[in-house]
DNA sequence: CCAGATTTCTTTAAGTTTCAAGCAATTGGC
DNA sequence: GCCAATTGCTTGAAACTTAAAGAAATCTGG
């Protein structure tokens, strides 16, 4: 017994190693798909990933959306999103307009050039991240996606845990 | 025949929804889970997510890096880790010299300062990783390893496939 | 040896991103 | 109605990021 607790000593402040592995290789994973995304967009669309995020969350809800929800939807600061709005008004895809209700509120949606942009840019972007993904079978894709719900649950009730607010 | 190939008109165009969705998922959790390791390493030591990277990846090699070592290793531009090097340089936590052989080459290491700082972030962080995955199994976790794996082999493939090179 | 190609790193411009501070509008309590 | 708190957005500073172009050193094949 105490050759055996002299042998795991190293390992005794308990083992968390998996988890970091794991945690990295999801990094790992992520980077390398939007790396490749980003690229494909630039190369065949000379547009940034950003904005084609943005776009999409816009196209999903044509009545338009207001910055906090695009905000909170795309999980960046509101200022983030202020910026990129205001690029994006500019080249003419997005419009926006000062709320009735309460004047504190810009909705944006896509213009009608903006949205057949999109369009096109998605339907290719599907088969790009097709084309990435190809070797998993369904069940793969399935089992994944179990997971990562899983995940996602777990990371939101630990974030939530610690006070979520800074 | 005819009827039925009218009834599934709509996802004719072969059906990759079920990958797209995968990948926003993928994504909502690394954002979600990179956020909050953003936050705690601001929170609790005052450091920035691109620092402890770094840092992480010369902690692994006592020897020192090349830039270009780093730049392979964390996935980001030549630029990006020249600008990095210099602020971790003049703070203090890393040490930077022109190497002998190749006087292109800059090689970097974390200084004693550097690494003892280093450690004590890592530690933490290593508990918050582990808590940030709490829920999952040590199946889970098995096999999201192996799923992970299987869509970076894929991943890469399908980048090499393209043509890499922008 | 030498010219051209390659490699390593830096620089530049534009854009993205966060955080913190601030302003304006709204809401809620009294 | 009024004041305080909250909410929605903008601004400013600093840092991060990429892509592209450039400088310096090395390598390669004559």
């Amino acid at each position: 017994m105490t050759l055996d607790s002299e042998t795991k000593a190293v390992e005794l402040p308990e083992h968390h190693g998996d988890e970091l592995r794991l945690w990295l290789r999801l990094l790992t994973c992520t980077t390398l798909i939007e790396g490749e995304v980003r690229s494909r967009l630039r190369e065949r669309f000379d547009v940034t990933l950003p904005r084609f995020d943005l776009m999409a969350q816009l196209d999903k809800v044509p009545e338009g959306m207001t910055l906090s929800d695009v905000s909170k939807r795309m999980m960046v600061s509101n200022g983030n999103v202020t910026g990129l709005v205001e690029r994006l008004v500019e080249s003419g895809h997005l419009d926006r307009r000062t709320s009735d209700v309460d004047r504190r509120v810009q909705v944006i949606r896509l213009t009608k050039a903006g949205r057949a942009e999109f369009r096109k840019m998605a339907a290719e972007h599907e088969l790009w991240i097709a084309d990435i993904f190809r070797d998993l079978t369904p069940k793969d894709v399935r089992e994944l996606m179990r997971l990562l719900a899983k995940t996602k649950t777990s990371a939101q009730k630990s974030a939530r845990a610690r006070g979520d607010r800074g």
